[in-house]
DNA sequence: CTGTTAGCGCTTTCAT
DNA sequence: ATGAAAGCGCTAACAG
């Protein structure tokens, strides 16, 4: 184990001085081709690794970072990935970054054109974005590669943009492993419940869609016979739940078990509480506060979580790392699905953001 | 947002020098009670926290690190915490750290007590330890103590030890879970098979007895009327378990399913494969090769896994941050029980320890 | 016992 | 276009 190689020692390599090396690494130009040439013949020999802590230190420049997520609520799912946002900032507090958070409506495409305008009004020097409206967001990133802005997808991504990278779930296994959750825990031959949010505009290829491919193939892979029965649920009149709840489960049926593939859909589980239906096993995604009650009082069985807060570090992390020092980044990164379970929900998340 | 308060900053609110400030956080002695009590009245007020990466860079002073811990097998249980303790030195390379690597062979005592022996030589700074023996351990921990060396446990505690930390799964509550799986997926009047490791001088209270444990506490607790039957396995004589397991799979035979509490119980797995036995749920801990091989390839259902990087890599985080600053450390640290199935297997770990 | 100073690796400014 | 030098926050050696 040698000891760690510095600027100072490339330099000396290369005959040049540590400033024309540090230009080199930081294409901050006014550097002649011969002083490039031979400071990137060293480079390709020895493992030159940086250190980001230091270089911040000495880093007068500010980087302005700009956030876009669907509203947070407490509690919610988007809360995690600006929990885990503000994590790397605190990981990378020598880098002077200049954080904007601007958050729309995910019920209200206007909303979301309005914010993303104002978006694109700024000098930013990266854009995190966890997005909702596939239109607009395809524009906003039109845009913003125009700028030569780099910008990181959360939770999801789009097909047709360039982002320099995403960090999100594959939500098609997700429902992949739901299906296979569900139908080994319930008799062979009873009936699927699937929770249906209704949302109003609702697009075409979001995260919920993705699962429910994912679900929908499972059975038909592995011969599945089980019958689907769809079970509306409103996030707006949460009243008339009860009812359609009611209706399906306390007259003649034949459900074994019930799966919800958005965030939301443990609202069924309080809908169970009240309405006494214990016995109905019930599985969906994300550690909302809520669900991760219900899944600890026994109305939810499985909870399916995609480490939001991970994918909020890694994106800004990686953003940072990016804007220091511009070089290469992987740009399809999957995050773990964790199969969470009222015997071992208390231990989760307890570690990974350790200060 | 305030700007970030150095110790130039603290030394001028106290009227004394950034030296005496340094000496006072360190407790390096040489100061006065007046000096001491003024800087620490400022402490009190401000909420000063040092960057280590930058401490690092001028700190001078090497520390002696020790790990002791079963020998380590390519691809198996050992090796991860011994991966995540190296990820914490790439994350600390700017604190000089020796590290010592002492492992003894956890099938004799001997070899253990040697290795001990040896550790307690060192002058170190710091010893982590993955511990099989009880006896041996305990009287290697009293020894430590009377040198005042700090000492943290990875994988699994003891009792009447007074560790730094330690960073363990809760094995019990991991035997608890994997009845709750294996009972959600057999028939409810079936049989479940559990698979015991053959080997020489077990100690008493070790991993797998907890997760034993809390198995049969699951059962009881749930009033689960299961029968249980030994399926007994050789790590030693591997051809014996062929003729075990055929003897027992391919009478007449109630078992629903097996589990294994230890990781090498994963060679029942080839044994099935080898027999042909494919329609018996198998559960089993730790994310060995040779487990995730059987899991990718349908022969075990679940495997649990207790993120031995993540052991390993918060045990030399922890006792870094303790010999650099001696600030008091949490004790007691349960990291995750993960649930894994061949759905999801693919994305674990891959971004835990990015860099 | 305490303040001053040099230096860690890196960036930036300022002469050249 | 380039090297020399100062400075980021922190620690360590030294002079008093």
């Amino acid at each position: 184990m040698q000891r760690k190689i510095r600027i100072k020692d490339i330099a000396e390599m290369a005959g040049v001085s540590p400033g024309t090396v540090d230009r080199i690494l930081h294409n901050r130009g006014n550097v002649s081709e011969p002083a490039r040439k031979a400071v990137e013949e060293v480079l390709k020999k020895v493992n030159y690794k940086p250190n980001i802590h230091i270089s911040g230190m000495s880093l007068k420049r500010k980087y302005k970072v700009v956030i876009t997520t669907p509203g947070v609520t407490e509690g919610e799912y988007w809360e995690s990935i600006h929990f885990g946002i503000q994590h790397a900032l605190e990981e990378y507090e020598n880098i002077r970054i200049q954080c904007l958070v601007h958050t729309y409506n995910e019920f209200d495409v206007y909303s979301c054109r309005e914010v993303y305008d104002q978006i694109l009004q700024i000098d930013a020097d990266g854009v995190i974005i966890g997005l909702t409206f596939k239109e607009e967001t395809l524009r906003l990133t039109r845009k913003l590669e125009e700028k030569d802005i780099p910008y990181i997808f959360v939770d999801s991504t789009m097909e047709n943009t360039s982002p320099l990278a995403f960090f999100s779930s594959d939500h098609y296994q997700c429902g992949y492993l739901m299906a296979k959750l569900i139908t080994s825990i319930i008799p062979k031959d009873s009936d699927i419940g699937v929770s249906y949010a209704m949302r109003i505009g609702d697009e075409g290829a979001n995260t919920s869609t993705l699962r429910q491919d994912g679900f929908n193939n499972y059975l038909i892979e592995k011969n599945k016979t089980n019958k689907i029965q769809s079970i509306p649920y409103s996030t707006m009149e949460p009243e008339k739940n009860d009812t359609w709840v009611r209706d399906l489960f306390h007259g003649n049926h034949n459900i074994g078990g019930v799966v919800f593939f958005n965030s939301r859909g443990g609202l069924l589980a309080d809908c169970f509480a009240r309405n006494g239906i214990t016995n109905i096993p019930l599985i969906g995604v994300d550690l909302t506060v809520s669900n991760v009650k219900a899944l600890k009082n026994g109305y939810i069985d499985f909870l399916i979580g995609q480490e939001p807060e991970h994918q909020g570090f890694l994106a800004m992390k990686t953003l940072i790392e990016y804007l220091v020092y511009r070089r290469p980044v992987k740009v399809q990164n999957y995050v773990q699905l964790d199969i969470l379970t009222k015997e071992i929900i208390d231990y989760y998340n307890h570690f990974n953001y350790l200060t």
